[in-house]
DNA sequence: CCTATAATATGATAAACATCATACTATTGG
DNA sequence: CCAATAGTATGATGTTTATCATATTATAGG
């Protein structure tokens, strides 16, 4: 017990902070243990001090990306636990800023659904367990809100509705930050709204 | 004029079938330039005598996909082109397959907007040109099929639709071939139901 | 048949990559 | 202040990759 000093665990969520980042933004295939590493401020060799390959590391980066996010879905979840009725508000300005350009055009910062079902449907393994686990998490949010509104089929509600706000963001970012790409995300809010306005 | 056998051309065509298929399965990341030319029947250093690159293939590639995926929405598009009124019925079918177990594990023969969006966001070019002009179409499609239904807000509606769609395969797709992967695809494919019920 | 050339193959190059073995450095308990 | 060791860096290895230069093969016109 040399080192107490609690740098090795520093310098591991140092790690996956940048993976959690780099990997949204860039795609696994697409960065290396070598940008990881040097964006955090360290050397390539060290990695497998910490993580035992790349894949694991995307994993438990996978998993951060959704603690990441949770904070942002806080007004949603504080709706959801009163008993007054701002769970409608709530889960639009949700969806506002799901769809929203900033959402498009920061995937490092924003949902790991869109920015990485694509790959790791062809991974598997530890990613694809955090993943599914996240929209399991997401699912069950959406659902909550959705029966607090008191609409039928809350399970298959929600369920439809995570799958139109990942498809429109993945969609938007296809389509880059052009007009076209705003209307999509304009559309599929207004489309929403138009299901569940009061 | 040596060789007008048309050889060259299959050939081309060939690679470009190859290509869509197995981009599509593992990703244009995974797949390398010898990958497809072996599954063509051929070596790797003939390539560049066909496509300047490898993106310059994706590209290529990714339209051909759509025409590969056309044959399948046929029966819509006769509905479309018709008086009578079997659009809802064409319409209903179009989404249950679009949703179907098969869809979601073969994605070599399926839509390119789930298999690529996520890797074409980040690629941009002529894989980026290709993947918008196909989701043009297919939402295109889609809104004339709900104009036929004497919907509001077609255009809205339509875009509405076509993330949905997407967006459940992929996600489908990341959950593997598992119950929540198929309650995921009929939990959708009944929200339309609900929505765009007769 | 033979030769010019179109189509494909072989081989090379240089870069990028994950991973591992080993070396260095900084800290802390004695 | 010193030695044991935790944390990090350096360097190497073997593989894979896109791309290009050159060689080989096959065909069609004379």
């Amino acid at each position: 017990m040399r080192y107490p000093s609690e740098q090795k665990a520093e310098t591991r969520r140092r790690i996956l902070h940048v993976a959690s980042r780099e990997l949204r933004k860039r795609g696994p295939a697409h960065v290396s243990v070598g940008d990881i590493m040097s964006g955090a401020g360290l050397t390539h060799g060290g990695f497998y001090a910490h993580f035992g390959s790349k894949d694991a590391l995307v994993g438990e980066a996978i998993a951060a990306m959704f603690e990441d996010v949770r904070l942002r879905t806080s007004e949603l979840d504080a709706a959801l636990n009163r008993a007054d009725d701002g769970v409608r508000a709530a889960l639009f300005n949700y969806w506002r800023s799901y769809l929203s350009a900033d959402h498009r055009d920061r995937p490092e910062r924003g949902c790991p659904l869109p920015a990485l079902s694509g790959e790791v449907g062809r991974m598997g393994g530890a990613a694809a367990d955090a993943l599914s686990q996240g929209l399991g998490e997401m699912t069950a949010r959406m659902m909550r809100a959705l029966e607090r509104l008191e609409y039928s089929n809350p399970d298959a509600r929600a369920t439809a509705v995570v799958a139109q706000l990942v498809g429109a963001i993945a969609l938007a970012r296809a389509l880059g930050r052009t007009a076209e790409s705003d209307a999509l995300l304009n559309n599929c809010y207004e489309d929403l709204v138009g299901r569940y306005g009061s």
